[in-house]
RNA sequence: GCUCUGGUGGUGUAGUCCGGCCAAUCAUAUCACCCUCUCACGGUGAUGACCAGGGUUCGAAUCCCUGCCGGAGCACCA
């Protein structure tokens, strides 16, 4: 390749990637780190797709890094889902990115501990037995509660009987000291471990009953990680400011921080969170994770959709703190600009009306794909009655062209073949439609978000293989899931 | 109430730091037309925005003030 083409293709290749802003001060690290801090509690929804595209983007702009790591320190309000860690990774995999490392914070309760007791000896902690409301209501006026001038000793003491679990869930916090007259009261001396009585659903962290708090846990680990770039939502904007009381103590840096807004999908009738989708699952008003209807990442997958596509959609939202639309109809642009030139074409008819045809040839032969002749063509067989659409159907003595089959003139309840040439159609004086033939086709339910749909299809739809996406002419463009019984079951994917 | 933070076409985005090249970029959307045995793909064109009002300036999307509207935090959730 000559030298000018490849610096050509370069240059492209680098525009596609100006669609993220720089990060803030990348050039002062020696290697640029990030992090998916993702609360395993179910799969993902399609909100969720915006860290992986952003961070997994950045890593190959910059050539840099970036660590999953599992939030999991909270055993009962927002219980991990056991099978969660691994949908998301799945999820990850499918958007086409792959971590540097994988880490569950379950795992390292003994570190925060550790931690914690430091913050304690520099006396920056204090354990406090207030009760919520109480703490509050002084926290709130700027004053301190009783508990805070405790001896390190005493704190030391009563932490390690909250680390043995002596204290039951709500009896005993540990504090991080910071400053109880900030004018944000936000930051105020915020909780770092609490109780918690239920034990957590992985095994191997199920006897801890002393759990830390986001902000302490997640600024432990996103120093001891190496993370230089923290991206997440505005909010988080707080976490920053509190967890730079605890970077203080220790005498860390604390690293870039980049804060983006909401994200809201239209289309969807069912709310982006993953608390109502899993009440829908569980309800039976969903039929799962990856039911058509379902905004989550696995539908989308199973409709076919490329983890690219959102991917790019991700991108070109950026990541300004204002909340943002995003339109499916972006997504769906992406995918159809990936899909279509390989995609089959075929003949689906819904509602069939059923004429039978006279004169012409046996089959009707369109092209499988109509920029790629060498892929051959298609046979649907005519003689023994066709089925169109109610739209398509001519008034009595109109015309209209059965594609690949020819123009047919309608009769009562037959078709009959008239001799026009395809000049008929360039001049504009017959419409084109597609057509299934009566017998010996393919029973297909295609499932879409507003329900399912049923028809038939031509008998060569049976070529296609599970996982394809193929489009049916006219309609759209369609994965092919697979049988079920004596149904063809496809699910819809956008026009 | 206190504290953050934001407002560019239907949607997203560029430009805002360092005022003029911005009668505002690109994409998507919508509508036409062309191509076409698909209402796909491709091509051409059109539609459509600087939250409001003041101020500074020769000049403001960009700076200042006020107002309006929005989002977030003030949890023993993440």
């Amino acid at each position: 390749m000559a030298p000018e083409e490849l610096a050509a293709i370069e240059a492209e290749d680098e525009g596609d990637d100006r669609t993220l802003p720089d990060l803030p001060n990348a050039d002062d690290y020696e290697e640029v780190r990030m992090r998916a801090a993702p609360n395993p509690n179910g799969p993902w929804h399609i909100g969720h797709a915006r860290m992986p595209a952003v961070i997994g983007t950045y890593k190959e702009i910059y050539d840099g890094s970036f660590v999953v790591r599992f939030d999991d320190t909270d055993p009962e309000t927002k219980r991990p889902d056991l099978d969660a860690y691994d949908a998301i990774l799945e999820d990850i995999d499918y958007l086409g990115f792959e971590p540097d490392e994988v880490i569950r914070a379950s795992d390292r309760v003994e570190t925060y501990y550790d931690h914690a007791r430091e913050v304690i000896e520099m006396g920056g902690a204090y354990t406090c037995s207030c009760s919520g409301e109480a703490f509050s209501e002084l926290k709130n006026d700027g004053e301190p509660c009783p508990h805070r001038d405790k001896d390190a000793e005493t704190t030391r003491e009563e932490f390690e009987a909250m680390v043995d679990g002596e204290y039951a869930s709500g009896e005993m916090v540990l504090r991080v000291k910071t400053d109880i007259e900030h004018k944000n009261p936000a930051l105020r001396d915020w909780v770092a471990f609490r109780m918690i009585d239920t034990p957590h659903p992985r095994e191997e962290a199920s006897d801890y009953r002393c759990w830390p708090m986001l902000d302490f846990q997640s600024g432990v680990d996103d120093h001891l990680t190496g993370v230089t770039h923290i991206i997440r939502g505005i909010d988080l904007q707080d976490s920053a400011k509190r967890q730079r009381f605890l970077y203080d103590y220790f005498g860390w840096e604390y690293p870039e921080v980049v804060h983006w807004g909401h994200v809201q999908v239209d289309a969807y009738d069912v709310k982006m969170s993953t608390s109502t989708i899993k009440a829908k699952i569980d309800a039976g008003e969903l039929d799962g994770w990856d039911d058509p209807r379902a905004p989550t990442i696995k539908s989308l997958r199973r409709r076919g959709i490329r983890g690219s596509a959102i991917v790019d959609a991700m991108l070109e939202l950026g990541t300004s703190t204002s909340d943002v639309d995003l339109s499916m109809t972006a997504i769906y642009s992406n995918n159809r600009d990936i899909v279509d030139d390989e995609a089959a074409r075929y003949f689906l008819v819904r509602e069939g009306e059923r004429f039978a045809v006279e004169g012409g040839p046996e089959a009707g032969h369109p092209a499988i794909h109509p920029d790629h002749e060498d892929r051959g063509d298609r046979t649907v067989p005519a003689a023994d009655g066709v089925v169109v659409e109610p739209d398509d159907v001519p008034a009595e003595g109109e015309r209209v062209w059965l594609k690949g089959f020819g123009c047919v003139r309608r009769e009562g309840d037959s078709l009959v073949h008239t001799d026009d040439s395809i000049e008929a159609v360039r001049s504009g004086d017959v419409d084109v439609i597609h057509w299934a033939p009566a017998e010996d086709n393919v029973s297909v339910r295609m499932r879409t978000m507003e329900g399912d749909v049923t028809g038939v299809a031509e008998p060569d739809f049976a070529d296609a293989d599970a996982d394809e996406v193929v489009q049916f002419e006219r309609l759209g463009f369609v994965r092919v899931d697979g049988q079920n019984g004596d149904e063809s079951v496809v699910y819809w994917a956008h026009k």
